[in-house]
DNA sequence: AAGTGGTCTAGACCACGAG
DNA sequence: TCGTGGTCTAGACCACTTT
């Protein structure tokens, strides 16, 4: 029935058909978050390649054996995540890998992860203070309440690439400085039971100070790259506040944004 | 600051009940649209305030008269804007505003929108020529093959701030020099019909040579941002690639980050 | 005209969290 | 224990795009 005589025309995934995708009624993973999982492993592995149509709807849910609405769920998290474009009248196809894949151009950025050498960090600094007046208002506390200070040099091939300085509010968790060096503090927080909800960023520029380039190891009058966040968990409560400093010659932020339509 | 006797306890919003949502089911405007646009509304204006609970989604569809899917959707859809937070057991209630107010303390940035005078734009130059490699690369075409490039000043306060600079694919569309002074270049898109997906953007930092210094008035070895972008269409297509320099002076990235959970 | 996704309904049962 | 959101079903009709 596909016969194509056209360029590179839109095709139902062939090997969709045979596809066989397993769904396990007994586990607590919800069924369309099964079926999105193995679609999105699908599409990473290259079995439904760029282009190719899912099929429709009405067809997959029979032939999964689900109802129609739970395979649109599935569906739904792909498109949200940018793996997917649904075109009414057309179909689901999965996104042209062009648009999924990192810039590799950027010769600024270390591909440190690529080599296997994750990034090392020595934890400079690590103690209860009085909040200073930025810190302070990030957080929602008075200033010079007592709040934990964190400061911490991040490595790649041994050398520098940024110096971090966080302020988390006191009691807030107990932190492991030898956990800091190997698990980053995100993780942490995540595992103390902080649901992370969202973040403000704020990302800029500025020449280096002596200090800063004698601690970066760059000249002085260098170009950093700078990045003060606030985070905030799901009650709205601030839990982290930091300002970041990073070597413009060796660091550049790398993000996908995807269009709300 | 706020005086509480405790924490802040979540309550039913008491206006809720008395807020009367108009659901039009004669308009092409979807339900669970119009609900979602009510309740943003409400959330803005102050009536739904931070903390307070919406009420449980049967008692809210029985009495808006829909059904219980419809009203998941619309909350749903202000849950992915960040606005909503739902908790099993609890409810869904209205995260603090704090969350999602921009950040005010960030003296990098200009207040120029509230000052109401928006961001000017100088179109410098706007001809077709032989793509560059970078501009090659990102748009998918040969090196050398025919694009558009466009360079603009960008102002605020008749103060420059920005150098853009902008490959776009040969014939894409009509570019009216008047209208890229006063539009901007992404609705300019919109308007032509190009919907667009998603973005890579990398950001980083350097310091000003001499022409850039003089173009923006800044001194030589100034800290500049940089921001280099590729845009793609639904069909995955490249429709835009940049290259911007900004004041670091003058301007930083200010941007809220959701947590994907 | 045919086929697709987009929207909507009216139920059901389950899992988690608070009291 | 009880109330909440989380998941799931089996249909229905509509709007849009392509043929």
């Amino acid at each position: 029935m596909a016969k194509t005589g056209g360029p590179a025309r839109a095709v139902t995934a062939p090997a969709l058909s045979t596809l066989d995708f397993a769904l396990d009624r007994s586990t607590p993973v919800p069924l369309y978050h099964q079926l999105a999982q193995q679609l999105e492993a699908a599409i990473e592995h290259g079995v439904l390649a760029p282009g190719n149509l899912l099929g429709n709807e009405v067809d997959l849910s029979v032939r999964l054996g689900l109802s129609r609405p739970t395979v649109r769920q599935a569906i739904q998290s792909l498109v949200d995540k940018g793996l997917l474009v649904r075109r009414r009248g057309v179909g689901t196809q999965v996104v042209h890998s062009q648009v999924r894949r990192p810039l590799e151009l950027s010769s600024l950025y270390d591909d440190l992860e690529k080599a296997g050498q994750g990034p090392g960090t020595r934890v400079l600094r690590h103690e209860t203070v009085p909040a200073p007046a930025d810190a302070a208002a990030a957080l929602g506390v008075a200033e010079g309440a007592e709040a934990v200070v964190l400061e911490r040099l991040r490595l790649t091939h041994g050398r520098p690439v940024a110096l971090l300085c966080n302020y988390l509010p006191a009691g807030l968790l107990e932190l492991d400085d030898a956990r800091l060096e190997s698990t980053g503090l995100y993780r942490l927080l995540r595992t103390s039971g902080v649901v992370l909800h969202s973040a403000r960023q704020t990302v800029g520029a500025r020449v280096a100070d002596g200090e800063e380039a004698a601690r970066l190891d760059e000249p002085e009058g260098a170009a950093l790259l700078t990045m003060s966040r606030t985070a905030y968990d799901d009650t709205g409560r601030p839990v982290e506040y930091g300002t970041h400093i990073y070597r413009a010659s060796r660091y550049a932020f790398d993000f996908q944004l995807l269009v709300r339509n």
